[in-house]
DNA sequence: AATAGTGTTATATAATTATATAACACTATT
DNA sequence: AATAGTGTTATATAATTATATAACACTATT
C-alpha cells in the first residue's frame, strides 16, 4: 500500500518511496504491466515534492522495476516471484509480535541484529 | 555487534550507528553501566568520521540511552527489557527465512509491508 | 607536576537530499 | 487542430549529512 512518507524516520524520502513500490511488486499487488499513479498523484500520495518522486522512480527504473512511457505513464516492468511460504512465515511472525505488543521500530532493530549476527 | 556502516544502503550513517547501539541494548549485549569504546575507536569500528560518531551519540544521549563523562567515556544509561519470547520468535522467523534463501533486504521490505498493511 | 587518554567545541568544505517553480515534449481524446 | 493529461528537463535555494582538521578541557595515572 502506497502511503505518506515518514519525515521523521531519518530514512531519505526517496528511499522510502523506492521501498514501498518494491514491496508492492514483491507482494504481487503491482504486477507486470500495471500502471502507477501519475507522478503528480504520487506527489500527493507520498506528500513530497515532484522531484523527490522522480528521484525514486529514476532509481526503480535503473533497477529494472519500472519503465516510463512519455505522455502516458509509468509501468511495472517485471514480476518478482516470492514463495508464498516466505510471506506466510513473515505474516505469522508479525502476528505473534503484535500480540506481544512490541512496537515496529524495536521489532525491526532486533530482526536486523538477529539476521546479521545470529 | 558493532560493525562497519553500509555506505550504499541509502540510510544515513549516523542513523545506522544509532540503530546498532540500540540493538545491543535491546538484546542485552550492552547493559546499564557498560562503557562504550572510545569515540576514536568507534570511528574505526564504524568507518566514519568522528563527527558522524558524535552525531549518533548525541541522538542516543537525547533519547536517554547513554550518557557521557568527560575525560572518561560514554556509558549505557539504562536497560531496555525485551521479553525473551519476542527474541525467540524473531530468531525462529529469521532461521526459516534463511533456510528459504531469501535475502535480507527483501525480507525486510516484506516484513515492513506486512506489519504496516497486514 | 607532567602526561596519556578521554570527551568537547569549532570552522570550513563538499556531497546529498528536498523543495519550489517553470517551461517543454509527447500521447490520446475531443 | 486544439487541448487535457501524461512524463521530461532545467535552475535556484536551503537543509541535512559527512568529512577533514585543529585546539581545547577534564580525568586518572605516573
Amino acid at each position: 500500500m502506497l502511503r505518506k512518507v515518514d519525515k521523521h524516520s531519518g530514512i531519505p524520502a526517496y528511499i522510502q518511496i523506492v521501498n514501498m513500490i518494491k514491496s508492492e511488486v514483491l507482494l504481487g499487488n503491482l504486477q507486470k504491466g500495471a500502471q502507477l499513479p501519475t507522478i503528480r498523484d504520487l506527489q500527493n500520495i507520498f506528500d513530497v515534492n515532484i522531484n523527490t518522486v522522480l528521484k525514486a522512480l529514476e532509481k526503480l527504473k535503473a533497477e529494472g522495476y519500472i519503465e516510463a512511457e512519455q505522455g502516458v505513464g509509468y509501468f511495472i516492468k517485471r514480476d518478482v516471484y516470492i514463495d508464498q511460504k516466505i510471506i506466510e512465515t513473515i505474516r505469522e511472525c508479525v502476528s505473534k509480535l503484535k500480540d506481544d505488543r512490541i512496537d515496529f521500530h524495536t521489532a525491526m532493530l532486533i530482526f536486523e541484529e538477529v539476521w546479521k549476527n545470529g
